[in-house]
DNA sequence: CAGTCCATTCAGTATTGACTGAACGAAGTC
DNA sequence: GACTTCGTTCAGTCAATACTGAATGGACTG
């Protein structure tokens, strides 16, 4: 890719910074910003260049970003080095990542509800409750979206580099 | 509120570690879990009390939660200190959080997609799309939730003591 | 098989920010 | 109107952790 342009550099980093107040890292945040803004198939030691970080940084976090589904491995058909590309299903990643929030809360609340002292308890029912149906709503959801976008079959017209899983 | 045994810990203490994760704090996420165990109004004093935390620190936290709309005010009669409840709606609430999250996510996106040269980037116009998507079905879930358990109207028997708005 | 080019791991550093104690301000009581 | 009793704000401290540079380990090349 080229270089980075004003534009795209506030792109990266207002990313970062909604990665980082979301719990996650800044750098986590820019990666996943310049995947996109790529559109091709980026190398570890292109990113850390384009990003001015270390290529350590690099690697945890673009291990991180795959960890959480947003970002997948492509290769370089005469080329050695790791390439990366946005996840193709990362939309639905969105979706994944907000049923295990709301299942580890799910979780808590279980936990406690199977306590007998603190099994009435109403407000912990109620959270439970909602659990269920908030999850219930999500797999809706995702079908959905899946009906509405994902039967587009892989389009031939890829940018430019061929890419591969 | 009596003090508190070993499964409230255990619960608040798992909340308190939830709220960590996700980018809030702490003792953000113990007070909220207390105050659900609760199911009564509770005073900053007496939340510092049974979370053994600065009064300070209860102060800025219980702020935090009230703008997250996780908690509200509430006045026991011939009492002047403070006290909080879990907000009625609160998982409207949570709803609420999972639209905003969404709605800087898609103002990052647009913020981009208005200038020229990345308009016609595929992977900003579908995060674009997919923000559009799951933000009408998020108003979807809240209008079904809602139709589900809110129409019952508010019975007098709450626990003891009165609370206000 | 030596040499090169990667990515990853590890220890160290530096920054961030959550929490505390003290000062301040507000509201109510005698 | 002085005193008490709260809650909030502010500066300071301390712990957590994101990031870096150096070392390690694999994979390919000649």
């Amino acid at each position: 890719m080229r270089e980075l342009e004003t534009a795209e550099h506030r792109f990266i980093e207002a990313m970062g910074l909604y990665f980082e107040r979301r719990g996650g890292t800044r750098i986590g945040g820019r990666i996943y910003a310049l995947l996109m803004l790529a559109g091709e198939p980026l190398s570890n030691k292109r990113i850390a260049e384009l990003l001015k970080v270390s290529a350590a940084s690099v690697s945890t976090n673009l291990r991180a970003c795959a960890d959480m589904g947003l970002v997948e491995p492509a290769s370089v058909p005469g080329d050695r080095q790791h390439y990366h590309v946005i996840h193709s299903q990362g939309w639905e990643g969105k979706l994944r990542v907000a049923e295990e929030s709301l299942s580890a809360f799910a979780r808590i609340c279980a936990e406690a509800l199977a306590v007998p002292r603190l099994a009435g308890n109403r407000s912990l029912r109620e959270a439970s409750a909602f659990c269920d149906f908030y999850k219930a709503e999500l797999t809706g959801i995702a079908e959905r979206w899946r009906a509405a976008h994902a039967p587009r079959p892989p389009r031939p017209d890829k940018t430019s580099k061929g890419r591969t899983a």
